[in-house]
RNA sequence: GGGGGUGUAGUUCAGUUGGUUAGAACGCCGGCCUGUCACGCCGGAGGCCGCGGGUUCGAGUCCCGUCGCUCCCGCCA
């Protein structure tokens, strides 16, 4: 059999020389990142996965090796055989690692031609989104990019270490499963051998992981892909990957206390980072309250004050009628910012409104008058209270906004991390966690005008609340938790309903009739019934960690193959139509009109 | 489902009030060059202006539709 590289093997990675190897022969293979001709003497900068080493093509060394290098062009892949030696005087490149040798090629094996690639691999991206999926292979050869992933891998392995260490068992669920009514829209896989009916692909593992606590594995982790057929956005692909994880015989502490020591783990194992512990805790409705969102970056402080028992009463209405509707009135401190322009703060205006907020109040505070359209509606007494409420002091800029709780909340809780980093307060080298806890149970869902689960329903509320499952629903707290690092949720989880009887009465709260609920947890019913131990887990958001860790802004610059905001892959054209013959045997018949 | 941005050379972009031959940079090709590392110098090729319709004497530019990419809202237990 003829090969190409005959009894050519590489000696080193394109990271490994240094000056204490200048003398030694060396064999490199790599892809060809730049060559510069100069007539004589011809350099090429070697990729390869570790690094770029300068290899020199000279006539006075090799004549025929040196016309040979001729055709070398960028993104051929080259075997070479040389000798390293030592740069001349002044011409090391501190940007590089192996800026002080180069490798004086002796052979030249070139292995393969390569089309001028459709764009430049650089380290800096400046391609639309389009063609770096398209021609994924290029961009992935990209230096930032190969950090990401070995980073993931990192971060992967830590996290195995970390879970074997600690009596985790990695135990695998199917894909092919059944599909979970409640919650996210199902990836639906047809059965060819039950014509008519479907796998659904797993949103997670969580009944399978509470089956293998029920069955007496005690400690299970999976790294798992899973799957929910909703829109994408920055943060969220079709497909991601969680560090799905579950534990019996533990309370919230226990598992809190697992999960931040993990991460703690992966910190200090992917970025040398030590990170204290144990984590800051908030309650949900702290959080809420204190920074609008459940998810609140703690990174910096400009807290929302709720103000609405002072404007109550006052003659502005917006405000009052707002408060006698049961909505809500908060403020919005941006210390300083007096000199805001008035665009600047329409611009504010509009980004609150894609919140639903009606509208944002505001207040320049001068030194001794308050310059605002509201202020005239204002009483001094009201002046005075507001004044103290939100520590105004002149040269600040309050906003307001009134609304509904939920959006109030949510358009101030948007506005504080908006402001947080338009006004350079947020220190974007820190990572900062915490956990949010007792999350309320259910939430009402207006369009469906039914109560939901806020997390999911095998959830377990507070027992001291379980009395109001009945009377007052929404103030059953449940025993879920969230991990937040730097406003983003990395992590969810919960202890679970472990007796029958009180995963029956969640069931019953969001109003699944028993009938309703047998049939489709009636298998989760009776393996609670089977002597269930209490049992808890939490699973992370693998991807979204990982963007985090390698300091990315989008989950698809820390996965190899992502879908595009349509759920395509431009790589392979997926997904595309089936052959007539496999729908055939599917039993499926596609609607006229949707294929030509 | 909705809102914003965007689509012009291989890539990133510019393109005036609608005007006759659509430019730049990088990349690519050829030539010269022995110390560059964003090599340099000289020359050259390269365009369905996303697609379809319309308005107009005339459309990259205006209008309608459509497709793609992207950010966000809804949605994501």
């Amino acid at each position: 059999m003829l090969d190409i590289l005959g009894d050519m093997r590489r000696t080193h990675h394109c990271s490994a020389l240094c000056a204490a190897d200048v003398g030694r022969e060396v064999i490199l293979m790599g892809w060809v990142q730049r060559r510069r001709d100069h007539g004589g003497v011809i350099f090429v900068d070697l990729r390869d996965r570790e690094g770029i080493t300068q290899v020199v093509f000279n006539p006075k060394v090799d004549e025929q090796v040196h016309a040979k290098a001729h055709v070398i062009r960028n993104e051929f892949v080259i075997g070479v055989r040389g000798r390293v030696d030592h740069r001349p005087e002044g011409m090391i490149n501190p940007n590089l690692k192996t800026g002080e040798i180069e490798v004086t090629v002796t052979e030249l094996k070139l292995l393969n031609a390569a089309k001028t690639p459709p764009f430049l691999i650089e380290d800096t991206v400046d391609v639309s989104e389009l063609i770096r999926l398209k021609y994924r292979h290029i961009d992935l050869r990209r230096n930032q990019f190969q950090k990401n992933l070995v980073m993931r891998h990192r971060a992967a392995m830590s996290v195995r270490k970390f879970l074997n260490a600690n009596g985790f068992l990695d135990i695998e669920t199917p894909f092919l499963t059944r599909s979970t009514p409640e919650g996210a829209r199902d990836y639906l896989v047809p059965s060819r051998v039950n014509p008519g009916q479907f796998y659904a692909l797993p949103q997670s593992p969580q009944i399978f992981k509470q089956l293998l606590m029920i069955a007496g594995y005690e400690r299970y982790y999976q790294i798992v892909r899973c799957f929910r057929d909703e829109d994408l956005r920055a943060d969220r692909q079709p497909e991601f990957t969680q560090i799905d994880m579950e534990m019996s015989f533990v309370g919230e502490n226990d598992v809190m206390a697992v999960a931040e020591e993990m991460m703690a783990a992966v910190f200090s194992d992917v970025l040398g980072l030590k990170l204290p512990l144990p984590f800051e805790r908030l309650t949900y409705a702290n959080a809420v309250g204190r920074f609008g969102l459940d998810k609140p970056d703690v990174r910096f402080g400009l807290e929302l004050k709720d103000v609405s028992d002072i404007v109550a009463k006052s003659g502005f209405k917006v405000f009052s009628s707002v408060v006698e509707k049961g909505g809500i009135v908060k403020a919005l401190n941006a210390k300083g910012c007096i000199e805001m322009s008035r665009k600047e703060i329409d611009d504010l205006t509009a980004f609150v409104s894609v919140y639903r907020a009606m509208g944002l109040a505001w207040i320049k505070v001068r030194e001794d008058s308050w310059q605002s359209p509201i202020a005239k509606y204002f009483s001094d007494e009201e002046k005075a209270a507001l004044t103290r409420r939100i520590e105004m002091e002149p040269g600040d800029l309050v906003f307001f906004v009134a609304d509904q709780p939920r959006i109030t909340n949510e358009a101030l809780g948007h506005l504080r991390n908006h402001l947080g980093r338009k006004l350079g307060l947020i220190n974007e080298d820190e990572f900062r966690f915490v956990w949010v806890t007792e999350f309320p149970l259910l939430e009402f869902d207006e369009t469906e005008k039914r109560y939901q689960a806020m997390h999911h329903p095998f959830t377990a509320p507070v027992e001291e609340d379980y009395a109001l499952l009945q009377e007052n629903p929404l103030a059953v707290r449940s025993r879920a938790y969230d991990m937040v690092l730097n406003g983003s949720e990395v992590g969810g989880g919960s202890i679970r309903n472990h007796q029958t009887d009180v995963q029956k009465k969640v069931f019953a709260a969001l109003g699944l009739a028993p009938e309703e609920y047998e049939g489709k947890f009636g298998f989760l019913l009776e393996a609670l019934e089977s002597g269930a131990p209490p049992h808890g887990g939490i699973a992370f958001g693998f991807d979204r960690l990982v963007m985090l860790l390698c300091r990315q802004t989008s989950i698809r610059d820390v996965i190899a193959f992502p879908k595009t905001q349509k759920a395509a892959c431009l790589l392979t054209n997926a997904p595309s139509e089936a052959a007539p013959e496999q729908l055939k045997e599917l039993n499926i018949k596609i609607k006229s009109g949707l294929r030509e």
